[in-house]
RNA sequence: GGGCCGGUAGCUCAGUUGGUUAGAGCACACCCUUGAUAAGGGUGGGGUCGAAAGUUCGAGUCUUUCUCGGCCCA
């Protein structure tokens, strides 16, 4: 007597996942059926949401942070895809820059090949080839991740159309008068010879040179003053050829004093800050010297000094002027300004008419506008001129600085300020700024704190510098007059760049003549053309209207852009601006940002620390959906933690979950019926069934509210909740005597599977957007014929009156007195009085009140036990009491169920 | 160095306007089951909320300082 009269389980969903081998298969399915083509046919005309692709960089394997920004994306997309909307998604690549172009020139110097033999058109062929190369390999390891997208129709940043709409843009803010030729110093790479963008800047330990020198007053109001010299500090001597100005703080208070040390400073009369005066005393070894003056740094006003090498060519008036940037922190309190060398000192400057020279040339050798040393590359200048400042007895001291200093991020080398003509976005002559802020109040952000992120990055942010002195970019439309320096602003000619482009692309722009631009309108012989290109940042801030605006099957503005949190002074804000400065609108609606993946520790992942994880790793060890679910579950508002045993608890959580299905499955042996949910007459049902239905309900309700505000770890958390909770210790465990022992005549079992048919389908939509090659799997298992997808469904419409307050109130009420139960069963258990909950007899006593409510439930079902009897005593304490014994008689073959009598169902079988 | 954000059980996360012994799932321990079986069930231990000080009748929840971490900037 026993297993082939019960319905057991049975289903061909394995227990064991091996998703590393299943997961390509499925990848494979999806392009094979063209399941985007078939999600796109499947909404038509439904209302878009266009999540815009932010392009990566197409350079290198991807990392953790770039899985976890694609997983995010997918998820989304998904999601509101299911949710009926028209869910497009067009991946792209950021393709110009620096990054790239380093990698070729590396292979060049390997190569033993010289940049400068190679055209630049080969040169930017090879740039391009490289992107596109590195473009294959990520569409790939993307698909790997279960993105699904339009990966035959991905946009780049280096394509024709791209380039040619980029010279559209650039157009729009010459003709307003917006883009503007300006002379500032800019972080300078002299071993890339190019300007650096903020992004590209990092700041590192390095050892400079110090300098104390002193600068001879020459003219000065106060007597006191006379004949002493200024000290000024500085870690760049270089500079020192360069010096037009010294600064001085008008609150700060100063000293002279005389040095009475037996050297070249014998008896000479120096200034410094009052504040600093221990320091510098230390610093320079001064052992004699006395105070004469103290006074305040307002008497500088008006003061002249003279160049320390006056005698050698610098004969010129050095002022001193009043500028808040000069503290106490360092140094002397009086700073020596070069504004060809430094963005304060070429303010204060400019504000009192002095105007910054070429002195440093594109590879870091000074110009002929430095007398003496002209030639010489300022890397090998300090030892030079604190030799000449020796020399003319203007050195105090010298030494060596160890300070955080930037450098470039490709070739980790110094980064010196140079003033070069640069072409900038202004940010208040066409009120940039205050369109974008204004467009940054109509965005919404998740998580809420972006907001302000971003806005005060556009309240303080400078002039925005669009131009760089490199190949490998869209070059600048601009034109100059030979005759007066003007730009050459036409919108035909800006249409005729850009028409050219969309044919060829800009390498032309590189080799051909540029009458080829200027048409018939303009003699090319009265024209300069500009060597620059355009600074990536604008190409990637431009993809709204290369990508959005152009193609049918997407909208402007997206309904969201997604990124990490850097990118708030990345992508969100270049975008922001491109977009407010053209359209006087951001091109996104809403803002999702996500914080970066560090390690189990907090700390972030670096190859020096060891703690790197790939994404590979996680694919070969767990696969994509173990993965996905680490995305799900964690809170993307702060920074995300992974590690091998955060992963082990999420592959483990998903077992709980596969199991969950595969119990589904097989107690349906697979075969599903999708249910009509809108005419199921649920009062007919027991109070189990409409619980369950009830639970569906809330749970459905929360999904929906924390799918709207984006919280998927909630979301999840709540599903992997009721999987374990609710169904498998609950709903499960009490059904199995229904579903193994019943007949499958009996309308219980009938309803039961009904109810698990919805179950299933349920969990399968909800799940689909995070595990999406889990639930595909399924969705083949159970339709075997067809070629559809889990992901081109929508989520489960849920009736309203599946919501039934009166249930759920009896039901906590009867889980808890369950709760006690299972509390008196585990006594005896532990007794060694019973073993399986079977073996237990149970007896409830309760007062009336509960008496009238209880009597109507089989607790025997309810609690899993052989028997159990419900009892009225009113002088039970808290109203309930349960009894344990061990139950009697015999135990049914079928049921297990232990009884004195025949088992009521399976009697004749005994 | 500056700005912003964050630090709740081993892990992932909840903790509404400050108010009863700080919650959930997972993990762990022990027990049961062997008809979801490299599964399932039951019971249980475990945080004083990064640290210190303060405000308050009362603070994880407010203030200050410190500390650790992350991002951005210099």
């Amino acid at each position: 007597m026993s297993k082939e009269n019960i319905n057991l389980p049975k289903t061909s969903f394995s227990m064991k996942a091996n998703l590393p081998v299943k997961e390509p298969s499925l990848v494979e399915y999806w392009s094979k059926i063209d399941l985007y083509k078939k999600l796109r046919e499947s909404r038509k005309g439904k209302e878009k949401f266009v999540l815009h692709d932010g392009p990566p960089y197409a350079n290198g394997n991807i990392h953790m942070g770039t899985a976890l920004n694609k997983i995010l994306k997918d998820i989304i997309i998904k999601f509101h895809q299911m949710d009926g909307k028209d869910s497009v998604y067009v991946p792209g690549w950021d393709c110009h820059g620096l990054p790239i172009e380093w990698k070729i020139e590396e292979q060049y110097k390997k190569n033993k090949k010289n940049k400068s033999d190679v055209p630049i058109i080969e040169f930017r062929k090879e740039c391009r080839d490289f992107a596109s190369k590195w473009i294959e390999i990520h569409k790939d390891q993307f698909k790997r991740l279960g993105v699904v997208g339009d990966w035959d129709n991905y946009y780049s940043t280096m394509s024709n159309d791209a380039e040619a709409q980029i010279v559209r843009e650039l157009g729009k803010f010459l003709k307003e008068g917006s883009l503007y030729r300006g002379f500032k110093p800019v972080l300078w790479s002299t071993v890339e010879k190019t300007a650096l963008a903020d992004a590209e800047v990092e700041y590192m330990e390095h050892s400079s040179d110090t300098i104390y020198a002193s600068f001879p007053i020459k003219k000065t109001n106060h007597n006191e003053l006379k004949e002493c010299e200024v000290i000024i500090w500085t870690t760049t001597p270089w500079t020192i050829p360069a010096n037009k100005a010294l600064a001085f703080n008008k609150s700060l208070k100063y000293l002279v004093i005389q040095i009475d040390d037996e050297n070249e400073f014998n008896k000479k009369k120096i200034v410094v800050a009052k504040d600093l005066l221990n320091n510098l005393i230390n610093d320079c070894g001064i052992k004699k010297f006395k105070k004469l003056t103290e006074f305040s740094g307002e008497k500088f006003i008006g003061t002249i000094c003279n160049h320390p090498f006056k005698k050698i060519g610098y004969d010129y008036d050095i002022p001193m002027f009043e500028a808040r940037f000069v503290t106490t922190e360092q140094g002397s309190g009086i700073v020596h300004c070069a504004p060809s060398h430094g963005p304060d000192d070429f303010n204060l400057c400019l504000s009192n008419g002095i105007k910054a020279l070429e002195t440093v040339d594109d590879d870091g050798k000074y110009t002929k506008n430095i007398p003496l040393f002209e030639g010489i590359h300022i890397f090998k200048a300090n030892k030079i001129i604190i030799e000449k400042l020796k020399e003319n007895k203007k050195l105090l001291a010298n030494g060596k600085l160890t300070h955080s200093y930037p450098h470039s991020w490709r070739s980790k080398a110094p980064l010196v300020h140079r003033a070069t003509p640069q072409w900038f976005i202004s940010m208040e002559s066409h009120g940039l700024r205050d369109k974008a802020l204004k467009a940054i109040d109509k965005t919404k952000f998740y998580p809420n704190k972006g907001k302000e992120r971003l806005r005060s990055m556009i309240e303080t942010r400078p002039d925005w510098c669009v131009s760089r002195q490199r190949v490998w970019g869209v070059p600048l439309p601009i034109f100059i007059s030979k005759k007066d320096g003007k730009v050459l602003v036409d919108d035909e000619i800006f249409e005729n760049i850009a028409k050219i482009y969309e044919i060829e692309g800009s390498d032309c722009w590189f080799s051909d003549d540029s009458q080829k631009f200027l048409g018939k309108k303009y003699d090319s012989k009265d024209y300069e053309k500009l060597q620059d290109i355009v600074e990536v940042w604008f190409d990637s801030g431009s993809t709204h209207s290369f990508v959005l605006e152009k193609r049918n099957d997407l909208k402007w503005p997206a309904s969201m852009y997604l990124e990490g949190s850097d990118q708030h002074r990345g992508w969100f804000h270049s975008s922001l601006l491109e977009s407010c400065g053209t359209r006087g609108e951001a091109p996104f609606e809403k803002i999702l940002s996500h914080g970066f993946v560090v390690d189990g520790k907090g700390l972030k992942m670096s190859k020096s620390t060891g703690n790197v994880i790939s994404p590979d790793d996680i694919l070969k060890k767990y696969g994509a959906d173990i993965l996905r679910i680490w995305v799900a579950s964690s809170d993307y508002a702060e920074d995300l933690r992974i590690d091998y045993t955060i992963l082990e608890q999420h592959a483990e959580a998903y077992r709980k979950i596969r199991n969950t299905f595969r119990y589904l499955l097989g107690n349906l042996n697979d075969n599903f019926s999708e249910i009509n949910v809108e005419k199921l007459n649920i009062d007919q049902l027991p109070e189990l069934e409409q619980y369950m239905l009830h639970k569906l309900f809330e749970l459905n309700k929360n999904f929906m509210k924390n799918f709207e505000s984006y919280n998927f770890h909630i979301l999840y958390k709540e599903l992997l909740n009721f999987c374990t909770v609710d169904l498998s210790s609950f709903y499960f465990d009490i059904r199995k005597d229904t579903l193994y022992c019943d007949s499958k005549e009996s309308q219980k079992r009938k309803d039961c599977i009904m109810v698990l048919n919805v179950i299933l389908d349920c969990l399968l939509k909800w799940f689909a957007p995070i595990l999406s090659f889990t639930t595909e799997e399924i969705f083949k298992l159970i339709n075997e014929k067809s070629t559809e997808s889990i992901h081109l469904k929508k989520f489960p419409n849920i009736p309203e009156n599946w919501f039934n307050k009166k249930i759920e109130d009896d039901w906590i009420k009867i889980i808890n007195i369950r709760d006690q139960v299972n509390y008196s069963i585990e006594k005896k258990r532990e007794e060694k009085i019973i073993g399986s909950s079977l073996e237990a007899s149970i007896k409830i006593f309760v007062n009336r009140e509960i008496f009238d409510f209880v009597k109507n439930y089989d607790f025997s079902e309810i609690c899993i036990t052989s028997t159990a009897e419900v009892i009225l005593d009113d002088k039970t304490e808290d109203g309930i009491k349960i009894e344990t014994i061990k139950a009697k008689g015999e135990k049914c073959n079928v049921c297990w169920k232990i009884s004195e009598e025949k088992c009521k169902r399976h009697g004749h079988l005994q």
